[in-house]
DNA sequence: TTGCTATCTTTACGCCGTAAAGAGTTCGCT
DNA sequence: AGCGAACTCTTTACGGCGTAAAGATAGCAA
């Protein structure tokens, strides 16, 4: 499901992206069709809709479509295809994040915000996840968010370069924590199975099935018997909690690095 | 495209996953149709080598099926469905990669071969960064790598409630930076654009469309302008080198993690 | 030979993105 | 007033997907 930007006329993309930036675009100088029921931004709401509460997989033409109540070739008036709906889709939640972060606490405190919104945002937009992070959409939020990002970064004083791989592995650590949460949580709505439930079962065949399975991978029981699960019966999933220590325990190694890094330069 | 194990019958999953260990399936006893033609491990074949080849999404029924000469539902035969086929080939390809690692170099020596082993394995067959990592296969080699992983790990003296977050940090960095390059290839692939060439059209676009980007985005032009590209004319495409750079300064930052978390464990 | 079972094919259903053609609406122009 | 261009939106259709259901065929036991 992973979704690639760029395909089509890059031109018209582009145009759609930043459109809000230009004049509105004039209405046809001789002879115009009937005033347009949909527009550009009702169809992304829509879509973001539909993948918010389903997610990606149930985002179609023809849902989206439904949505607004015209078929799914409607659309095609409006935006060029699949692909670049969701481009758009991206960029306008995008907008959601924050434009600024008070570097006044120190850059740590700074970062450790943005990487707690971004954590949200994308629990709360879990198919943004899924958009491939190469060849990016190059819209206006994209890269205030980008911009916002850079603001505390170069507040630690270190050079273009460093970042420059900082950057990427910050992504790398909040996005990929949260793909676990968001993946659980899809795979839970979509089987009717909880996490829970799920482990009991396969690991219940798996002793069946693999009796030598504690002589075979000890360190796997170790790492799973050890000091699991504090506090057991609590209302977030197992699944999700390790997942937000792995988040925590990543973004404290981060910093940790780029402090380490910073005391080097100096 | 992200796929999600354990949907079907679980039962039968496992014992698919495990199969070589147990005694063969014994050939039923009264009356037996046609000797089979194909096999579990014939259709895994099949199946990695056309995600291989031409990525996840090329991966259908009917391909694999085709490229034995035989419809797509003589698979299911052999195979519940699409979903298990995936996590069959998963857990098939995670055999390649090593079983141990030499401590006597140290830990650290251990798991910078680790992480190269799982990038290059990542990029040799990229459609594994699709399969979703929450409610994992439970496989036999997928046991086996982690158990080899967990060898390493401990022997930094570490305990298993530390381990078990640097497990999950360690994964998103490699896979992560390895998402990027195994993207932008696929992109490049399929649409026949280069990421130079994208990202020329992109950028000269860009700063026609949005005459005041510089003054709006003035830290992102500082991050790419400053220190950009130290070799240009390279047989790497730009956005592969800075996603290696990423995995090469997330590894190292988390190696040095790991050290603090050790002399401050000590 | 008969009959059961397992393999494999055929056909079909309901999804998907979207190309192509056409119906219907609103305007500027003569 | 009426024509024709430009536009929106629908209908139909195509080739893909995963897979359910039904049927043809092959191999063995009795």
């Amino acid at each position: 499901m992973v979704v690639f930007a760029g395909q089509g006329d890059a031109r018209r993309s582009m145009a759609l992206l930043w459109r809000a930036e230009g004049a509105a675009p004039p209405r046809a100088p001789r002879g115009s069709g009937p005033r347009p029921a949909l527009s550009v931004a009702a169809i992304i709401e829509a879509g973001v809709a539909i993948a918010d509460a389903d997610g990606m997989a149930a985002l179609s033409m023809r849902a989206v479509g439904e949505r607004l109540g015209r078929t799914a070739m409607a659309l095609y008036t409006y935006v060029p295809g699949k692909s670049e709906l969701v481009d758009l889709m991206h960029d306008h939640v995008l907008a959601e994040l924050p434009a600024d972060y008070d570097l006044a606490p120190g850059w740590r405190a700074a970062l450790t915000s943005w990487a707690e919104d971004t954590w949200d945002f994308s629990l709360r937009h879990p198919w943004v996840l899924q958009v491939s992070q190469a060849r990016p959409v190059l819209g206006p939020h994209e890269y205030r968010s980008l911009e916002t990002l850079l603001r505390v970064l170069y507040a630690t004083g270190l050079d273009s370069a460093a970042l420059r791989r900082i950057v990427g592995t910050l992504f790398h650590c909040v996005r990929g924590a949260a793909r676990t949460v968001a993946e659980s949580r899809l795979a839970a709505a979509s089987t009717g199975v909880s996490d829970e439930e799920w482990w009991q079962a396969r690991s219940g065949m798996l002793t069946e099935m693999v009796p030598d399975f504690a002589e075979r991978f000890p360190l796997l029981v170790r790492l799973e018997t050890e000091g699991a699960a504090p506090e057991p019966d609590e209302a977030v999933p197992y699944l999700e909690r390790e997942a937000r220590a792995t988040f925590e325990a990543g973004l404290a190694v981060i910093l940790d690095g780029i402090e380490a890094a910073v005391r080097r330069g100096r």
